[in-house]
RNA sequence: GGGAGCUUAGCUCAGCCGGUUCAGAGCGGUUGCCUUACAAGCAAUAGGUCGGGGGUUCGAAUCCCUCAGCUCCCACCA
């Protein structure tokens, strides 16, 4: 072999191991005898590339996935991409009009029909182009996928005939299915309106931000000429009569689409004019103040305009309002687009944020704003395009959700779906009993095309997956949401063959692993799909990971710029020390505040790892033949006992999805027990030999290690494997089984313990005294377990350069130091200045009387030894015990100094 | 407005049903060390009245109340 460099060098290692694994097909998975576990990945956009919340998110995955396997579970991981059907769309619609093409220029050449088909070609082509890089960039970091299974969300769609297969099959037959079962409906609603993107979004597909926008008091005349409304200040006396009412909005650009002025019922100022009309700035329209009890007589003025065309609330008033006999009308003046229409010259076609600031100035031109003050409130957005939303009345296809909902609450209720942490359960619960109905229709090319059929005249016909003569489809897609609720039953053709080998056996899944803002999104509805269509969860557990923020605990965005990429942070920091940065601090359900100074550590430990196998590696080649020493026995029995408690505790962790603290115990175990403690006792000294079966006892330990952390440094931890002994071909470590764990052997812990411990005062001494390496120090002992001393010494002795052991003080110099170890003494001959020890000795003898008076305190109380438990008042006696057993030695040696 | 969470060492956090090991870990700091695997390292070491106040208890970082600060989710009063 080569010369092993002094540095690991990760990325030819990476590439060339996942090659390996991937062409053995090391991650494949078909049913088999063995018990199943399954991980779908929540698919990536198909055009999209990896950022850091898919690297937490995949890594989690992934160690969960390569733990299982090692477990001898028989673990699928199914990768696969959503189309993304707004954010596709939008990519591609901004990519034909750098070319000068709009979808109309498409219809109008090719005809409605046509033209779509024009884009869909286009943006298929868009799909090849940047589709699956972010399946590239996931093998970078290591995540062990079965390639074979990688689904995709609009699979099956065949442009050229009506027979549709896969996904695409799923989606339309589920939708079909829905609307048989009079779950879904077409109706006339209020939606939230997209006016970039010219679609509707749900409710979750807005975000509300906060904006600064101005409060304008805008006056209605009354049309009655005598009319008055009495304006009073707070104690009643009348201070102007006027000839309007006034109304406070944000909106001025919807003034010309009111046909109501509502106030509360209950509201003294306005009785007198409920039933009376009111004239619409600029328009002739006359419209009657009437009563809600929806308004909020302290907001404003107490009056709200209403524009039932244009916001929910008011839509709401309509409705009751129509309910209770009154009929107002509904005027919608905003088009698709944003733009102003139904209005008169000049306003029509003008933009509706240049109407809000020219309609506001012809209102102050024309003494119709009382004032104007700045005002900041909650306006929603599209998460998608960023526009502001419009709400709209629009006919669209829903899903009436709560009945559907049903069994999805019960199960996250019950338990049968966990989510970790449980604290999610709440927001999930409140989600669940108030699920409004789910507007699932897009008015967008890119996506599964709605099963819809209308004839000429535009009346629906029939809900089926192929249309009849002379139909035409309903031009819109369904939510992209429609299509990934199904995931989880469809990657493993669920739907179209129930009982088919592989849903039967990988499904329920195991794990879900997201993040919980997509808990409605997503989470929900796929547990709503699972119990429509199966009448079973589509999975045990929910993972729900935290937010990735950076150091300022920003949350990682483009437009901040301060998301790290990827495949730079993977080339610098290697795959495997990237994912143990991320993991090392990512408690589930947490945010992560990510530091790059993380992966940093996960690289230096890579390093510690290599070098640790450049250490065992020189020692093997150099070896003779020959059993180990006695005391290269003993330390590998402690490390045995060492990795066996570690490696229960590790599985402990892994239930409990504790990841970050798994690693951190593998990190201890392997720097601290195996490279600080072990490898130091075996590695030879001065110049003397290494036996082969010293070598064969450390290449055992070692490879325990390696099995035990590959799910989290796959990639390192296979090339020491490989390289550790001769592998056949096709043999990898991570297709080992993991050995059962035997139950760490005590005795041998616990006389570790003590070295570790007397190693450590020991050391302190020296470099307290600056007593050098080579000056070795005698030592004599007072203990009542001389056995477990006679038999631990050497190890003792390796670490800190110990002379000879005497049991017992005969023979002990004047001069010695006391070292305690536990309650044995350990008296070292060193030259003493009296009065340092004097004052080190009182001053432990001071914190050692403070400790035991706590102690006897507490078993004097009597409601103490009474109330506590047995072994607690054990524990406080054994406590009384030492303390004063060391109290005793430490009081002698102050004596012996004099 | 409704709900959830957080506040422990300079930083990031762990501390589950109150009681050995309860005041911890990693990083960072300081001080020695190029000690024959590793300076991306080794050894030693300093750092906190567990956000404030009150209560329950023999005993509280841990349970309860309260105040303060921060974060997130839901609702969306025009």
């Amino acid at each position: 072999m080569a010369e092993l460099a002094k540095t690991y060098d990760p990325l030819p290692v990476e590439a060339r191991w996942y090659a390996a694994w991937e062409e053995a097909g090391c991650f494949r998975s078909v049913p088999d005898d063995r018990p199943a576990y399954a991980i779908v990945i929540p698919p990536p956009n198909v055009t999209g590339v990896l950022h850091m919340g898919h690297m937490l998110n995949n890594t989690i995955q992934d160690v969960l996935v390569r733990r299982k396997r090692l477990e001898g579970f028989n673990a699928v991981w199914v990768p696969g991409t959503d189309h993304a059907s707004i954010a596709t769309e939008a990519k591609v619609v901004q990519k034909l009009r750098g070319e000068g093409i709009t979808k109309q220029t498409l219809i109008d050449q090719h005809g409605y029909e046509g033209g779509r088909d024009k884009f869909l070609e286009q943006a298929r082509a868009w799909k090849d182009q940047y589709g699956g890089i972010i399946l590239q960039q996931l093998r970078k970091l290591g995540a062990s996928c079965d390639w074979a299974r990688t689904a995709y969300t609009m699979d099956g769609q065949d442009p050229q005939n009506a027979h549709h297969t896969g996904y695409y099959k799923d989606v339309v037959d589920t939708f079909v299915k829905l609307y048989n079962e009079g779950y879904i409906y077409r109706a006339e609603r209020m939606v939230n309106w997209d006016p970039v993107a010219k679609t509707t979004l749900s409710d979750e597909e807005v975000i509300y931000k906060e904006v600064q926008g101005t409060l304008y008091y805008v006056r209605y005349q009354f049309v009655d000429p005598d009319l008055r409304l009495a304006v009073r200040d707070p104690e009643g006396n009348l201070l102007e009569e006027r000839t309007y009412l006034t109304v406070a909005t944000t909106r001025p650009e919807t003034i010309l689409g009111d046909t109501a002025i509502a106030v509360h019922p209950d509201d003294a100022r306005y009785q007198a004019l409920l039933g009376q009309r009111v004239r619409v700035p600029f328009l002739a329209r006359e419209i009657p103040v009437v009563a809600d009890s929806a308004i909020d007589p302290e907001f404003g003025t107490g009056c709200l305009k209403v524009t039932p065309a244009h916001a929910k609330a008011d839509y709401e008033i309509y409705e009751r309002l129509k309910a209770a006999g009154t009929h107002i009308e509904v005027v919608n003046t905003i088009a698709e687009d944003g733009t102003l229409q139904h209005v008169p010259e000049p306003w029509l076609g003008l933009d509706r944020f240049a109407m809000r600031k020219q309609f506001a100035q012809w209102l102050a031109d024309n003494n119709c704003l009382e004032k104007a003050e700045a005002y900041t409130h909650n306006v929603g957005h599209s998460e998608r395009t960023d526009a502001v939303v419009e709400e709209r009345p629009s006919l669209q296809w829903w899903v009436r959700m709560k009945e559907l909902c049903q069994p999805a609450l019960e199960a996250v209720e019950s338990g049968a779906v966990q989510l970790f942490p449980d604290r999610f359960l709440g927001t999930y619960r409140h989600w669940m009993t108030n699920v409004k109905d789910w507007c699932i229709s897009r008015q967008l090319w890119w996506g599964h095309r709605i099963p819809a059929w209308y004839d000429t005249s535009g009346g629906l016909v029939q809900v089926s997956v192929t249309g009849g003569e002379g139909l035409a489809q309903d031009p819109d897609v369904l939510d992209t949401w429609f299509s990934s609720w199904l995931w989880p039953l469809s990657v493993f053709n669920g739907l179209q063959a129930p009982d088919g080998p592989d849903i039967r056996y990988y499904y329920p899944t195991a794990t879900l692993v997201t993040g919980p803002d997509i808990l409605f999104f997503w989470v929900a509805r796929m547990i709503v799909a699972g119990y429509y269509h199966r009448g079973e969860k589509p999975f045990d557990r929910v993972y729900l990971t935290g937010l990735v923020r950076d150091k300022q605990g920003r949350k990682m965005s483009k437009s901040l710029g301060n998301s790290p990429d990827p495949d730079a942070l993977i080339e610098r920091y290697s795959a495997d020390g990237v994912r143990m940065g991320l993991l090392l601090s990512s408690a589930a359900g947490n945010d992560l505040l990510f530091d790059e100074a993380l992966c940093e550590q996960g690289r230096n430990f890579a390093n510690k790892l290599w070098n640790a196998f450049r250490l065992i590696h020189t020692l093997g080649e150099s070896a003779t033949p020959g059993p180990a020493t006695p005391q290269q026995a003993l330390a590998t029995d402690w490390m045995a006992a060492r990795t066996h408690e570690a490696a229960h505790e590790v599985a402990r962790q892994f239930d409990d999805f504790r990841l970050s603290e798994a690693l951190g115990t593998l990190y201890k175990l392997i720097w601290d027990d195996f490279c600080s403690w072990y490898l130091e006792l075996i590695k030879p000294q001065g110049g003397s030999g290494f036996t082969e079966g010293a070598h064969a006892l450390v290449v055992g330990r070692f490879e325990e290690l390696l099995q035990l952390l590959s799910p989290f440094m796959p990639f390192i931890t296979e090339e020491i494997w490989q390289l550790l002994a001769p592998r056949a071909k096709g043999e990898f470590l991570v297709q080992t089984r993991l050995p059962s764990t035997p139950a760490p052997d005590a005795a041998t812990l616990a006389g570790m313990g003590t070295v570790r411990e007397a190693v450590t005062a020991l050391r302190a001494l020296r470099t307290e005294r600056n007593i050098p390496l080579k000056e070795a120090l005698d030592v004599y002992l007072v203990t009542d377990q001389p056995a477990r001393w006679q038999r631990f010494f050497p190890l003792v002795e390796r670490f800190v350069g110990l002379g000879t052991l005497h049991l017992g003080v005969a023979g002990k110099p004047e001069q010695t130091v006391l070292v305690q170890v536990g309650t044995d003494e350990l008296h070292v001959p060193v030259a003493v200045d009296v009065a340092a020890e004097r004052t080190r000795l009182e001053a432990e003898i001071a914190y050692q009387e403070g400790f035991l008076k706590s102690v006897q305190a507490k078993l004097t109380n009597e409601k103490f030894v009474a109330g506590a438990k047995p072994e607690v008042v054990a524990r406080e006696r054994q406590k009384e015990a030492d303390a004063e057993a060391k109290l005793s030695a430490l009081r002698a040696s102050l004596a012996a100094l004099g």
